[in-house]
DNA sequence: CGAATGATCCGA
DNA sequence: CGGATCATTCGA
């Protein structure tokens, strides 16, 4: 699959983050090194995949809420449009939490770039009201179907 | 212990 | 807009 639409998050400077209010079982992970996974289990039926991208120590990861299918033609191009589309779709729960995404079997790569023009940014999606909630910190590919929502 | 609460999705 | 559905977190 190619991503089309991730979010940030941070730490204690976050409101927004599960890492906000310092490290608990659960999000350990955030504040664990870069480059491998989060993954919680929100609403009693959905998962949703983090990339850990701060150093040790230091809360932040990268939400991934969106991408489009590449492999196979007939699939559902929306069947990955959503974080937790996307995170069933790769068959992940919370058990695959912490595991390193730079060696494994579910690895990322780079893809061809995407022309600036094409590239959306946008406050962050179903937050609970905050000032800094409001942080763009939504990046996604412009009418690329793989985005969550219309 | 009990209660509240979601970084969602779907259908009306 | 509301319901489904439950692990996690926090307060007592």
């Amino acid at each position: 699959m190619r991503l089309v639409e991730v979010e940030a998050y941070l730490g204690a400077r976050d409101p927004a983050s599960h890492a906000y209010r310092g490290p608990t079982p659960r999000t350990a992970p955030m504040f664990g090194p870069p480059g491998r996974s989060y993954v919680y289990f929100v609403y009693g039926m959905y998962h949703c995949l983090n990339v850990v991208t701060e150093r040790g120590g230091v809360a932040g990861a990268v939400l991934l809420r969106g991408a489009e299918p590449v492999e196979g033609v007939g699939d559902d191009a929306r069947a990955l449009a959503g974080p937790g589309k996307l995170a069933r779709a790769l068959g992940l729960s919370t058990a695959q939490t912490d595991m390193d995404l730079v060696r494994s079997a579910l690895s990322i790569r780079d893809a061809p770039a995407v022309p600036a023009a094409r590239i959306g940014r946008s406050a962050r999606i179903g937050l609970t009201e905050h000032a800094t909630t409001r942080m763009p910190w939504r990046l996604f590919v412009r009418g690329s179907p793989g985005v969550s929502r219309r």
